[in-house]
DNA sequence: ATTAGCATTCTTGACCCTGGAGTGCTAAAG
DNA sequence: CTTTAGCACTCCAGGGTCAAGAATGCTAAT
């Protein structure tokens, strides 16, 4: 054993090469397979004395007794900051994607397209999360009576995401409109949160005032009719299909579905996992830790930005075999047209 | 064999009496199992005579020589047709109806939970689908400059809907704001297809006065931003997980959910198959025609109308063995509570 | 018209067996 | 001290056989 260092330089090698022959095949490998595939003939005997030492170092994991290794996560975990991160996008998917997100402009349109496209090129389940953010900028709210008691109020803010929802409230449609013009006229352009900050503030300031006007504000305001916080997402996820090609039994595949038919867990997941302040592609191996039913499921994201603001996130939810260069570019390469386009189009 | 009559009084009852425990056990039932469960005793050799008629006349199938039989399609046809329509549902399943959609108000949302809870108490698949339909009741449009040459369109029906879209147009925002002045003063209330229909007229007639307005109205008119035709759905599939628990192989499983997730077949076989004039539930056994993924699989459901105006359709997608009786009342339970909650909101 | 009896057919699960792949250890070779 | 060859041992996967069980269809008796 090469002790203190956790992992020499040959052992480094042999680790790559096991995590690479299992994600092509899926079988434990073993030994002699190696040997065979290996550049610098090692003969099997010594790549089994490296892979017990790997065993004891937490790397690799015995199915059962005469079987091959298995890559841990701590394996997958060290496998991929190995990955250089240079490899690009193949023209093929390029093309898909170019093709899939023709014309697109908004956000909202953007991402459930880009769920699907993730989706088809992964080959695994692509999920997109559009939140509205506190960060976003207002483009401007309009409030409609719907019936008795009943609102619609519409906000949309300027990178095109929608967010629409009905209150209870009995204000006649002049009040409606006065208060939208004044907020459109006051806030557009501001952030969600900012705006949100200084209507209080001037609600606070202006209470002895029994005016009209603020007083309708000021009920829009109680019903959440100006929030597209965080509770505010849009969540799409597809191909799911795709989960069944693994190797599951039933019942695992089955929670795997519910789980992500349970739209908030996932949309917690991805917010715990996608920093905002990161940039890059992010993997996060060993999901298990948050959701048991993902146990051997990694997801490989990246938050959804324009320029500084967070839009929402992209990411891929695949078997720890996944392709993880394949799948890593893949989001990158989404998450910086998604820039590219929405900041453009601004 | 009796003869000319297709189905005699012993021939219904045994018939009956196949489908129910054919979709209580699934596995072919015999003729000892039925002469057991039969309340008058008639021996497993009658039955099984009967059991020979009724599988020429193409009502039972064998899997394999020394099997037992399985209902055709037609005998789940037949079987539904017998159906009382009585019955009514649990508490239970109403509570669970009851708490999703309490306090929900708008169609959208009606229709997000709703597939969720069919779904959950037809423990299948559960589908909704909102169409912008023609027949809708204009609430009002609004426009807004996103940016350079993009305008949102944003545009409210009655019962609540919100369809948005990005348009490639070039006008200033006093622009939309009198375009949208004039088509709500005018048309609000109006249904879409009324609407655009005179529009187009008004369009017509003053083409010759180079109108500002007019010009503007045009332009989006020609961009479509008064749609909301059929192709502005929104669809809810649900419950895609429910469908592991079926004995289909992995193959058709993954067929099946691949075509669950391609929401326009889905919506086009709603559209087939759902006619707006019919008011009930609709049971279409024989999917496969339609879908070859389907084999095996029936649907039911309803359109989801308010007044008279047909808003879009709730359905149960699930295998041929489904509990019909069950499954029927909570899809016509929910039609009927839909036109009741958003009526009542008007 | 029903029913009992019987030979026949077909699936399903249990069981056994063998081949193949892989391991760990020991001892020899570099 | 590192590497390798050899070998005994373990374990899974697949194939084959077998017996039990469930139904059937037919014939003959009621």
């Amino acid at each position: 054993m090469p002790s203190g260092s956790p992992i020499g330089d040959r052992e480094r090698e042999i680790l790559t090469a096991i995590v690479e022959t299992f994600i092509a095949t899926g079988d434990p490998v073993g030994s002699r397979t190696l040997a065979r595939s290996n550049r610098e003939g090692l003969s099997p005997a010594t790549i089994r004395n490296v892979m017990a030492d790997l065993a004891d170092a937490g790397y690799l994991e015995q199915p059962h007794t005469s079987a091959g290794r298995v890559p841990s996560s701590e394996a997958y975990r060290y496998y991929v900051e190995q990955l250089t991160g240079k490899a690009s996008l193949s023209q093929e998917d390029q093309g898909i994607i170019k093709d899939s997100l023709h014309g697109v402009s908004d956000v909202q349109e953007f991402m459930e397209r880009t769920s699907h496209v993730l989706s088809l090129i992964s080959h695994n389940v692509g999920i997109t999360v559009a939140v509205g953010g506190p960060k976003n900028a207002l483009e401007h709210v309009y409030f409609s009576r719907l019936g008795d008691q009943k609102v619609l109020a519409v906000l949309v803010t300027r990178s095109g995401l929608v967010r629409d929802r009905v209150l209870r409230l009995d204000l006649p449609q002049e009040d409606l409109d006065a208060a939208a013009r004044f907020i459109n006229e006051n806030f557009r352009g501001w952030t969600m949160e900012a705006m949100r900050a200084e209507l209080a503030r001037r609600l606070e300031q202006e209470r002895s005032e029994y005016d009209r006007l603020m007083k309708s504000v000021e009920q829009l305001y109680r019903q959440g009719a100006l929030t597209a916080d965080e509770t505010a997402q849009v969540v799409f996820v597809e191909g799911a299909s795709n989960l069944v090609t693994g190797e599951q039994d039933r019942q695992r595949l089955q929670e795997l579905l519910q789980t992500l038919e349970e739209k908030q867990k996932i949309v917690e997941l991805l917010g715990a996992y996608l920093d905002a302040k990161q940039e890059a592609v992010r993997v996060v191996i060993g999901l298990d830790e948050a959701l048991p039913s993902m146990r051997n499921f990694v997801l490989i994201g990246a938050p959804a930005r324009v320029g500084d603001d967070v839009m929402g996130s992209f990411a891929v939810i695949g078997p720890t075999r996944i392709d993880y260069q394949h799948t890593m570019t893949a989001v990158s390469y989404i998450a910086r047209l998604f820039d590219k386009i929405l900041n453009e189009s601004e």
